[in-house]
RNA sequence: GCGAGGGUGGCCGAGCCAGGUCAAAGGCGGCGGGCUUAAGACCCGCUCACGUAGGUGUUCAUGCGUUCGAAUCGCAUCCCUCGCACCA
């Protein structure tokens, strides 16, 4: 129709962005009571936005801004992941410093961040490679050094040797290992190492996931398996008179032991094979197949000569050096069970060891699964009650019952291990966890300097407080840790806090993911000079309301983070024990169903689509194209159609604020165009209550973080209110409000176009505060109106169509008379056992209708089950006279609604309670 | 191997937790109509089968089962995705 007003998205873009920025909309101030804290996952600053960032800060943005137009107050801030290795390379491959590279990298990202509208509270901000974040990494590492919950010890690590430095357990990835960042598989090396004991947190981590029901159900189990409790016992054989302990989650078996195996690097087996230099060499061999990734080979062993007494049996079983024993799982060394363990069970095989049954599978009643009980059951090797298994073939790993096991025969597994444990002296319960600790020196130049220093004198020492940051030098471009470099020997060389004397500062960094374990912190009170948070208002603030950001996340940054959280708890620093309260793992952004990545080459930049589309489009398009945690496929035609529903919203607002729009003047009276039946009072009441339904359901869609259904809802809003508007008498206040509604409904989506639109309809300060739209009425029942609306049009249109009617002159719509409701409510409420057609009868007024009351009553007997109630007749003749003008309009016939008891009787007893009969007259 | 999550109409994808209102939302693609000189954009319908009055039949991986009634609950099987894995 008229002629679109030019939306030229940059331009309105930095109408608005200015506007908020003028009226400093998004601080939080300091006295804020318990904010809804919405806070994505910061960004490691590598200098240009990818569309990962792009969604996950538009999913936090568009529910924050929905938070505070519901009046609450909120927390939204941003900052940056600054520290970590491609910083350096980028460094020396530019000839400058990881400093200002990183800083370079911000300046950008934070315009980009900026371009597209997100609302942060910069003042905020928070970067971790300044020292005045970084010394609370430090602060924090020295209390939790103070609290015995830091560690420097010899152990066997992961070393990238790409990244010239150490990993932690959960840096490395897959079955091959190989680093988190650059892929480079890792090698193991024994080195002298920070680490933080997370260990002492397992059960309290792993019990805590319990609580964590508003995160996805794959995370929770990714962090148990990673925390991977197991509950056994642990019990000493004895080897030349030297006990050694092993554990085991299968203490019932232990009558079956009969062999013992070391790991090669177990401290025992250099003493066992001290004199035999042979053996010696044999077990060199054996760790170095375990140092080149061994793959699923066969399993090595070396008898060492030497027997170890079963604490159960007395027996003495040999002892072999094998390679499949860890050295850190366990306690390095394990009793061999050949007969239920299928590693054990092959390894026997191998060394011609005994292999003993010593568990039976429990036999169940009725317990028809063949499978084990008919193969061959009489080859058993003359030991009775075997239950056909043979273990010869391949090892029983269930629990069972006890056979061959003396006293114990007979006992269930359960109960046989808990009177093992009490009879055998050395045994004792134990419960071991896969996790292990943090290691966090990294022997990299950019991380937070750990803060201690080597006395020659007095050891490792924790600088004092008041002497942090310890700051870095500047960068030395170098191979190895550039802080082992000779030019920053004087940065080195430093005095012993304790003694004075001259001592070295440690050289080592720290892993990254310290400085992210607690960014959310310092947050809250962002320039507090004595603490790194202010407690207080820490724990009125947190924990983070609302999380946003990847799964790649969901061991490490997560973990480390409920770790930090929990330790600083007991710090009496905090007092909540959970950083997170809901997580949403973001889904990938995907090009023609692979993931978007620089090294394949398949992404779409969000600055061209910015450039090209405007913000809102690319913010629009990423929130309806699917939930936010499931991946979803760039295409350009879905950027282009939500581009083109905006500027037609810019469109359609503009030509009615300008008065020279479609619609008539606001005071045009109704009721002059008497088309049949249609009222237009009622047309309006019915486009009322859209915008009421479509207010309920967008605000119940925005909190569950389901933007894809709220921007549907509003769309068809807009749809609706087009046919309105072209509708003869439509009311411009009406067509206004619900303008108002849909720019207010989407504005935390395209706040900016929705910043602009707002203005041109004249709404009062900014969009951006103003407040949730709400219904004018009780919107209850809405639901079954829109049904019965819609149903009844399908059925129009079916009727028309299966009878081939080509041109409908008059439809008349005939609602089931009053006592047909009220048949329907009595069965509704009837009892199970009560008769539906008595109770139906009992009442005088159906009763007066004869045989239609009786045929009613049985079909409302033979679905008396799957009966739901109805409107009642009165409201549905309203709700359907409200819809008729959608009917004249889609097939330019009459159309009238009657009550059942004004209408003809044949027509009527088509009807029921929420499906009117329905007459076509062509 | 262990664990978790899944398998829905041509495709994508809701529904399943709280069984009946489900032939099953929405989008895409396809078809028809409107608008238009025409195309595009946009708007309105249709899109499992049969049917000249809103009907009937057969569907939600497969097979059993529970129930008056199952896409939804239970069991088994097959397949897919992800995580962990020589873990004692």
């Amino acid at each position: 129709m008229q002629q679109p007003h030019r939306y030229d998205h940059t331009a309105v873009e930095q109408r608005a962005q200015r506007a908020w920025r003028e009226a400093d909309v998004f601080a939080t101030p300091d006295d804020a009571t318990d904010p809804t804290y919405v806070l994505g996952m910061f960004p490691y600053p590598s200098g240009e936005l990818h569309m990962g960032h792009v969604r996950n800060y538009t999913i936090t943005d568009a529910f924050a801004r929905f938070e505070r137009m519901q009046g609450n107050e909120v927390l939204h801030p941003m900052g940056w992941d600054a520290f970590g290795l491609p910083a350096e390379n980028a460094a020396i491959e530019r000839e400058t410093n990881p400093r200002e590279w990183t800083l370079e990298c911000i300046e950008r990202m934070r315009g980009q961040l900026h371009d597209l509208g997100f609302g942060y509270d910069w003042r905020r901000e928070v970067t971790t490679c300044d020292p005045g974040y970084y010394r609370w990494n430090q602060w924090l590492f020295k209390h939790l050094y103070e609290n015995g919950l830091v560690d420097r010890r010899e152990a066997t690590v992961n070393w990238c040797p790409s990244c010239e430095t150490v990993l932690a357990d959960e840096q490395v990835e897959g079955e091959d290992e190989h680093c988190w960042r650059c892929g480079t598989l890792v090698e193991q090396r024994d080195l002298d190492q920070w680490f933080l004991r997370i260990t002492e947190y397992a059960e309290e981590l792993l019990e805590g996931i319990d609580d964590l029901d508003e995160w996805p159900a794959n995370v929770r189990e990714m962090q148990r398996n990673w925390i991977g409790r197991q509950d056994g016992a642990t019990v000493e054989f004895v080897i030349e008179g030297e006990p050694v302990e092993v554990f085991t989650t299968r203490l019932d078996t232990v009558v079956g032991a009969t062999f013992f195996a070391l790991a090669p690097g177990h401290s025992l087996t250099s003493t066992l094979v001290a004199d035999d230099p042979e053996l010696g060499s044999e077990i060199d061999d054996l760790k170095a197949r375990i140092d080149s990734s061994a793959e699923d080979e066969e399993k090595r062993g070396v008898f060492t000569g030497a027997y170890a007494k079963n604490p159960a049996t007395g027996e003495e079983i040999p002892v072999y050096v094998a390679d499949f024993v860890l050295a850190d799982v366990g306690t390095g060394a394990l009793m061999g069970v050949p007969g239920h363990d299928e590693r054990d069970h092959e390894f026997a095989e191998k060394y011609d060891i005994e292999i003993r049954q010593v568990i039976a599978p429990e036999r169940e009643a009725g317990n028809g699964d063949g499978e084990n009980a008919d193969s061959d059951g009489d080859g058993a090797n003359g030991i009775e009650d075997t239950d056909g298994i043979d273990v010869n073939d391949a090892a029983f790993t269930a629990d069972g019952v006890l056979v061959n096991s003396g006293e114990y025969s007979g006992l269930d597994s359960a109960s046989a291990r808990e009177q093992l444990i009490a009879d055998i002296e050395s045994a004792a319960a134990h419960t071991q966890y896969r996790l292990r600790d943090w290691l966090i020196s990294r022997q990299r130049y950019w991380g937070t300097p750990i803060p201690m220093v080597e006395c020659p004198d007095c050891g490792y020492v924790p600088i004092p407080d008041e002497r942090l940051p310890v700051t870095l030098p500047e960068f030395v471009p170098t191979t190895g840790n550039p802080l082992e470099a000779d030019e920053v020997k004087s940065w080195r060389e430093t005095d012993c806090p304790d003694c004075g004397g001259s001592a070295r500062r440690e050289t080592d960094t720290m892993d990254t993911f310290v400085d992210s374990s607690w960014y959310y912190l310092r947050y809250i009170s962002p320039d507090l000079d004595e603490l790194p948070f202010d407690t207080e208002r820490a724990s009125d603030w947190m924990p983070v309301d609302h999380y946003v950001g990847g799964i790649e996340h969901a061991v490490l940054h997560l973990l480390y983070s409920r770790f930090v959280t929990r330790a600083l708890s007991d710090l009496d620093m905090l007092s909540v024990e959970e950083p997170f309260e809901h997580y949403l793992a973001q889904g990938m952004v995907q090009l023609d169903g692979e993931t978007m990545s620089k090294s394949t080459g398949n992404v779409v930049s969000p600055q061209r689509i910015v450039d090209e589309y405007g913000a809102d489009t690319a913010r629009l398009f990423i929130l309806s194209a699917a939930q936010p945690e499931t991946a979803f496929d760039w295409t350009e035609e879905g950027v282009e159609s939500s581009h083109g529903f905006l500027a037609r919203l810019h469109g359609v607002i503009g030509t009615i604020a300008d008065g020279k729009g479609g619609i008539d003047d606001a005071d045009n009276t109704a009721g002059s165009d008497a088309r049949d039946g249609a009222d237009t009072g009622d047309v309006h009441e019915y486009v009322e209550r859209e915008i009421d339904a479509t207010i309920v359901s967008a605000t119940e869609e925005y909190e569950d973080f389901r933007f894809n259904r709220a921007v549907r809802e509003i769309r068809s809003l807009v749809g609706l209110l087009a046919q309105y508007r072209d509708y003869a008498d439509s009311d411009r206040a009406i067509v206004e409000r619900g303008l108002v509604t849909v720019v207010k409904a989407l504005g935390p989506i395209a706040p900016h176009l929705c910043e602009e639109l707002w203005d041109r309809l004249d709404g009062e300060g900014l969009l951006a505060e103003a407040a949730w739209p709400t219904p004018n009425e009780d919107t209850d029942g809405y639901d079954r109106e829109r049904r019965l609306i819609e149903n009844t049009r399908e059925d129009v249109r079916h009727i028309v169509d299966v009878a081939g009617i080509d041109d409908p002159e008059h439809v008349e719509i005939v609602v089931a008379p009053a006592w047909k409701h009220r048949a329907l409510e009595i069965a509704l409420g009837a009892d199970a056992e009560e008769n539906v057609i008595g109770a139906i009868m009992a009442n005088e007024e159906i009763r007066a209708q004869g045989d239609a009351a009786a045929e009613y009553g049985q079909d409302l007997a033979a679905e008396r089950r799957s009966l739901s109630p109805a409107l009642s007749a009165g409201r549905e003749e309203a709700t359907l006279r409200r819809a008729t003008w959608l009917i004249e309009r889609e097939f330019d016939a009459t159309v009238t609604v009657r009550a059942g008891d004004d209408a003809e009787e044949d027509t009527a007893s088509n009807a029921k309670p929420g499906r009117p009969a329905i007459d076509i007259e062509a």
